[in-house]
DNA sequence: CGAGGCCTTGAACGAAATCAAAGTCAGTGG
DNA sequence: CCACTGACTTTGATTTCGTTCAAGGCCTCG
């Protein structure tokens, strides 16, 4: 079910998150496999923590385990005792009402932590499922908070972390409660810009992992709705789409697009944009 | 401002939960306070948290700090350095974007904890507001850490207090994203009659704090919307409304109402409703 | 090639927002 | 005591944004 390997032999803790990228075959049929441990230091970076001195020479590793495109990473209900660090690949988190009803509460990519939602019960309460290829560094919960009480630092950081997700999910109660379709998806694609150039890669240009209807559960929208804005930033030359690539072309516009003014003079005001640009051609 | 009082005198750390709602009065202007400091039992009585004997004999004690009816507990962007509990009276969250437009995150109230957004960026991500005088324990960040660390129970518990919180952002977003207006309404009652239940008060009958701006900024709706549903419920029996007394009288109805059928089948089944209890009369 | 996802686009409908007006209530001051 | 004010609430009429329903196009993969 899982591709994870446990092999005796540890890596060295020296070696870098950097290193991880190097992809190294292993004689079972050719597989390919990212590194299956990383040190504390590892950890940190990962999480935009300052990695302190006294991290350095720890002697503990974590696992790394990889999940194939659609594997689940944990079941709703299922017992918790380890929260996870995505090291590469893109995920969804999805949360299951009493009816089987999906609801999509973010897309995790490096550097998210996932499976907080499972201290409180000690059970997980959503499920997160792999929408690539994934690398995870597994981090055993009774493991983490011993490390914490030694190092000071990481037990900061994580209620630092713990903090940072509920803040995020806030913003998204904001969003969800005042902000018009429009204005959802724009701040979408913000954040999936903003998300990509954290990890290294274009901001400008990028690949959309997700369906229309994942965007559409996790914007509470349907997904002609996110089609059809989509087509309509197109059109007005905001951005350019092909397929699930997005070129962002004026990411001023999106931002800038909040709460749309009260209603009537917006789509005169959309429909001004659309006038001007058809003068133009 | 604040009506803070920080007296000499420590209070007794075995005195209970209990005696706090036992007013005294105190020779300043016959003003009327609850008592002014807990110990970490009481705290963690309030958490629900099981308290364990070690903690019994701790001789750290909080102090309460008590806020007038429109109060601010904290801003946004006030540096971070407590979170509270609220040992009794009602409040809102309040996110304020960089527009200024106010969204309700939550009604705390006696049991729950404040200030947990202020942990990732040291500053308040949201404001609290006092919707009733409030009495409320301060627990500075630095001295329950290190208070963590010697119980390790306590520990366990804020990570647990944490996500629950989480947990509890993540139902809001489910619901905002996926329930009509009906279905909000009815689930926001429901909450909060087992929350009056849990704190011993009626869950049949009770009274709400807050406006219906308040009730329909916090579940992403208008007050007109929130003001008319409710009347629907009260001429459906559901519920007996008079202005913000709420009383409770099919909870099952307001449970089992989810995400409404398509659509219009809803509507006859609502007026079908109507059609029976018209013909009873 | 054909089947099955996924995406786009159009047309019609409907749920909730907006606009508007009247009613209720608490507090204030004459 | 009562009229007045201002905040809050209810209710109705109308508008509109987003959904729903429907049809056709596109891409991948067997």
């Amino acid at each position: 079910m899982l591709s994870m390997q446990m092999p005796e032999t540890h890596v060295a803790p020296s070696v870098s998150i950097s290193a991880a990228l190097q992809l190294v075959s292993t004689e079972a049929g050719r597989q390919r496999h990212s590194k299956l441990w990383s040190n504390l230091r590892d950890v940190c970076d990962l999480l935009h923590i300052p990695s302190v001195a006294s991290m350095m020479d720890e002697a503990f590793l974590f696992q790394h385990v990889q999940f194939k495109t659609g594997q689940r990473v944990h079941t709703l209900g299922q017992p918790f005792d380890a929260l996870y660090i995505v090291n590469s690949g893109f995920l969804k988190t999805v949360l299951i009402d009493e009816l089987g009803n999906e609801q999509i509460l973010s897309f995790p990519m490096r550097g998210d932590m996932l499976g907080v939602d499972g201290i409180c019960t000690k059970q997980y309460a959503s499920e997160v499922v792999a929408l690539s290829d994934c690398d995870l560094i597994v981090l055993p919960f009774k493991k983490l908070t011993t490390l914490g009480r030694v190092h000071i630092e990481l037990e900061q950081a994580m209620y630092a972390v713990m903090s940072r997700e509920l803040v995020r999910e806030q913003v998204m109660v904001g969003m969800l409660g005042a902000l018009s379709a429009e204005a959802r998806v724009a701040r979408f694609l913000v954040s999936m810009s903003e998300k990509f150039g954290q990890m290294g890669y274009s901001s400008k240009l990028f690949n959309l992992r997700m369906t229309r209807h994942e965007i559409g559960s996790y914007l509470g929208l349907t997904l002609e709705t996110v089609s059809r804005t989509l087509s309509t930033f197109n059109q007005i030359g905001w951005i350019s789409v092909d397929q699930r690539m997005i070129g962002i072309n004026d990411l001023d516009a999106l931002k800038t697009l909040r709460r749309l003014p009260p209603s009537r003079s917006r789509t005169k005001k959309l429909q001004v944009v659309l006038d001007v640009m058809s003068t133009c051609m």
